[in-house]
DNA sequence: TCATTTAGGTAATGCGCATTAGTAAGGCCC
DNA sequence: GGGCCTTACTAATGCGCATTACCTAAATGA
């Protein structure tokens, strides 16, 4: 009784130091005993079976809260955006990515912390409090502006980050699809159908992921010794208005037999490419192949299947954190580079006889 | 110098006690000014000042654990699903719900942590690692068969849950949508039209959802005056075998103007109904209403929109965390049925004249 | 002038666990 | 009979934080 009068049971749970007193032994042993006891001390069987014994009828159950506090790591892998992670506007949805996340994670026994840039309700004035997620032991960064001062004062500190799509700041650790290698495939498989004349659409601006399709556009071109300069790729800051019927018949008439698009976040290149063809009456791969480089917007996905390539989203999200658990527990880092599924669809052929001179 | 070196930064990270050092104050200052400082401890304004200050320069991030370890809270709300959270099945999504949490989370000042039950890698023998949860300060519970044990568990030891859904599981919190209301108020609008044989089907189960549908159903029937006994209720157990053309013609025979179908997992009755009714030649509402007890599986989203009511999915995800912070902080216990939004869509009219006597 | 209050802090402690550095008892050997 | 294993365990410590119980100096009151 002069047990310091010290409530055996607080809130109504075991502890180790319970579990001890029942057992006759030391918490210390009791850790040992459930906790797997890797340092390898020695513990008789005997003994070991009462402490198992005793916290079976204490119902004991670790605090995963001590634990985690203990040995100084918690498991926990922090997932920040800049915009609400679930954005009611399905289109701008980082679900692709969690699913391969959440997936990757649970394997390697990491749970998930999600924060948002827009909880920010309590984050004080300047900027998204990124901050909070040093709470993690590492973390994972999605959308497409990253706030690079931000993420840097995390790297310099040594906090272990990874962002989600290639970015050129540097020293900022990434995954990201190898749209370049894709798209380059795209283009063999055209050129492997007899197409010598390809024309790529690109929005004008100079993204990554822009630059990279252009890159493996010219590579995939040039392996096949199809170089063209400057007039196969074709910018357009305003698809809408620039992307119209007339303008796909003067391709044609220009000798074009295949047009490569973009996928953008709005998919409006592809959009306006699939409504100019069928104002102008021309039904791929008749008269023209065309592809996609990436998936079509939702509300194009019902249609016919156009051949491109598919960003492996999922993928991506589990090599995102393949890259951050290499960091945190120093083991191998991956490739960097995710490979995109090429998808043949029904939307490319073999060139079309009339143009130019006969294809064979 | 005599500062017993220990590492300044562990982890990359900065402590109290490193923040306290920068704003040469004490460790208990640096939490009194950063934590709220609820026993009203006087400190100077620019002493707080200086502890801001350092704790911003440092990147100073309380560490969960810690905090719940100290006190028993730290503002974490986890989320544990006995699936993935994040399905490649979209249908199975959890998606909805976790908009309307996160959302409520945010602004309740809680972050979100994901606990995944099928991260059953380390979770050893004895089912998920439901256990895991506890390192947050309460737990919301996704998914349809929750094993009870395991939440009672923590429910005895004190900790606080909230069921997503209804559950007949006695003790257990949860919120969940009022089915019985809204399918009452479909039926109120087809006697409303003048219908006066309605057929409710359902699936061949117990489950509260549908339970509650027949409820609804029944309710509004005698509400309306129409109660009419067992043959108002079709049961299948295979709506694809069961809802036929010819079965669909039989009820018409029989004097049914109107029928109500319930929203199930897979859709799997309503789409069978609509394909029985597109063979039969029926087009709803003529010679047929027919209404949907929810909301239709994605793939039949875009046509004619169906009368009926939506599940306010993101609504009951905020539902779920505003009760789990009345547990949480001692509020006021909120509504835990959460209404129905009825939807009037393109399916229902008043009755056919051509069935039995005329209708007016 | 001495007692008391107020402002402005700090030292000490413990939450539940994991880990490290012991200790103690016995056996063995030269 | 002293040195040295081996076996079997425990005391002490710290993880990062919140809280409680002090402490000191200056201001105030009678």
């Amino acid at each position: 009784m002069s047990e310091k009068s010290r409530t055996p049971l607080r809130g109504g749970r075991a502890r180790q130091a319970d579990v001890a007193r029942l057992a006759q032994v030391s918490q210390t042993t009791v850790s040992l005993v459930l906790g797997g006891n890797r340092q390898g001390v020695v513990i008789n069987e005997a003994t070991q079976g009462r402490v198992r014994e005793a916290a079976k009828t204490l119902g004991y159950v670790p605090d995963p809260a001590a634990q985690r506090l203990a040995n100084s790591q918690n498991n926990l892998i922090g997932v920040f955006s800049f915009t609400a992670t679930f954005p009611t506007a399905v289109e701008h949805s980082y679900y692709p990515f969690l699913v391969g996340i959440e997936e990757e994670a649970a394997k390697q026994g990491y749970d998930l912390v999600l924060f948002t840039g827009s909880s920010a309700s309590r984050a004080g004035a300047r900027g998204p409090a990124l901050n909070r997620v040093r709470l993690a032991d590492g973390c994972l960064i999605l959308g497409r502006h990253l706030p690079a001062a931000q993420v840097r004062r995390l790297i310099e500190d040594g906090f272990p980050v990874v962002h989600l799509g290639r970015t050129a700041e540097p020293d900022v650790p990434w995954v990201g699809a190898d749209y370049a290698a894709a798209t380059a495939e795209v283009v063999q498989h055209l050129v492997e159908l007899g197409h010598r004349a390809i024309l790529l659409i690109r929005e004008d601006d100079e993204a990554l992921p822009s630059t990279d399709r252009e890159l493996g556009f010219r590579t995939g071109l040039a392996a096949a010794g199809q170089w063209r300069p400057a007039k196969a790729v074709f910018r357009t800051a305003s698809p809408e208005t620039d992307i119209t019927a007339d303008w796909v018949r003067t391709q044609i008439a220009a000798g074009v037999t295949a047009i490569v698009a973009e996928e953008t976040d709005s998919g409006a290149v592809w959009r306006a490419l699939l409504t100019a063809l069928d104002q102008a009456g021309i039904h791929p791969p008749h008269e023209l192949s065309i592809a996609l480089l990436g998936s079509p917007p939702a509300d194009l996905a019902g249609g016919r299947v156009a051949t491109g390539f598919d960003l492996p989203r999922s993928a991506l999200g589990a090599a995102a954190v393949r890259m951050l658990v290499a960091r945190l527990a120093g083991g191998q880092r991956p490739e960097p580079l995710v490979h995109c599924e090429f998808r043949l669809g029904a939307t490319t052929g073999v060139p079309a006889r009339d143009n130019n001179k006969p294809a064979r």
